[in-house]
DNA sequence: GATGATGTAAGGAAATCTACTACATAAAAA
DNA sequence: TTTTTATGTAGTAGATTTCCTTACATCATC
């Protein structure tokens, strides 16, 4: 068996290191690289690949967005996220999307094969500062009132993109939709993070993870 | 000849898999990979490579001051810098410390290895969209400013509340002025720092250090 | 089958932004 | 020592955006 693997990561360079580490392994290859979350779920179904390893931050549809997507849409799909942070909320929206598996950078190359081999057994995989974060939010955790859940999909969605410093009518015409429906769910924003502008909510969005500086 | 490479990056991840990528290659292989300034600094002086690739942004000591460092001691070195992000204050501040080469983590994963060939000829690589801000540099850069230091003493007081959330009349209020001169002053912040809007300036504050999340 | 959350959208008044222009002073360059 | 440039200050006016409110259909859920 030849597993297939997707990648997804907006840095090229990563994407290409990564693949050329998994090409070197055999019984796996890598049949395409996405630079963003939209991508990454055309791709996605367009190739039918086996296992998709996904980089957390990207711009326009982030990372745990597009792990939900996939999700949803082709569940047989396993996911592994690739993140820079072990934030406990990362983690936990991770899983919360679906993602069977979760390395860090940090950790060495050989971990995303360890992971791509596990997932595709039905199981698990987390590097080890991350295992720790699972079991403990596993303990004692009081079903996670954290502030991004409180947002809708499309809420966070337009969030994100809010934070990236795309105008209302720019979001409107990304998504299709009317600069109006925008306004709404700004609104929507501002009410259910209590926030009250635009720097307030790029802080939000950058300390919890949407969207990173540069 | 085969080149020997030294990689620094504080991901292993991404080291693994650039390395896999280099080795992929014939006529160069990776004797090393660093985690950190001081571990490549280190290694530099033990393994004695042809070609460091270094990250930029690492724990501890950055890409830029372990370059300086390595390019002071070992002179012969030749160092590539690689970066998320082409801004025009580290490619600066990277060539004054004596890289070779700036490549980004957005481009293909080729592009090292192209790097790679180039700085061992002596010669300066930069990805593209590097390349053109190095001329632009060249052209009008009156040496070494970063970015911050282009405002004056006003500009960088209205940056820093804007960046917190006063509204333009608040701040106005605040330093006792009129609202258009506030607005005068916001749109030569602009300006100056070539940023379109309060999400990036919001970013600009955070990124060097003229206000803080939470 | 009411209730609440979500996705979608509009209207209209108020506020803000953009793009110029203006001018005085201080500093720097020619 | 003129001349130029940077800075601090402020205005006009049209274009845009925001704010607040209302509306409605759908879907889940109680």
């Amino acid at each position: 068996m030849n597993l297939k693997i997707l990648i997804a990561d907006d840095h090229q360079m990563v994407s290409d290191g990564l693949a050329a580490l998994i090409d070197a392994q055999s019984g796996m290859s890598v049949i395409g690289c996405a630079t963003n979350g939209v991508d990454a779920l055309a791709k996605a179904k367009q190739l039918r690949p086996d296992v998709v390893v996904m980089d957390v931050s990207m711009p326009e549809m982030n990372g745990i967005e597009a792990t939900q997507e996939i999700h949803n849409r082709l569940p047989t799909i396993r996911i592994i996220m690739l993140s820079m942070h072990s934030s406990p909320e990362y983690i936990h929206r991770a899983l919360q999307a679906g993602a069977m598996g979760y390395i860090l950078k940090r950790s060495a190359g050989k971990e995303v094969v360890k992971a791509i081999e596990q997932v595709t057994a039905g199981k698990h995989f987390f590097s080890e500062a991350v295992a720790e974060i699972v079991v403990e939010q596993s303990l004692h955790r009081p079903a996670g009132v954290d502030a991004v859940s409180l947002l809708s999909a499309r809420e966070r969605q337009v969030l994100q993109l809010l934070a990236e410093s795309h105008s209302i009518v720019r979001i409107a015409e990304l998504l299709s939709l009317s600069p109006k429906t925008i306004e709404t769910y700004r609104a929507r924003i501002y009410e259910k993070l209590a926030l009250r502008d635009l720097p307030q909510l790029v802080r939000f969005a950058l300390k919890h993870g949407l969207t990173s500086l540069d």
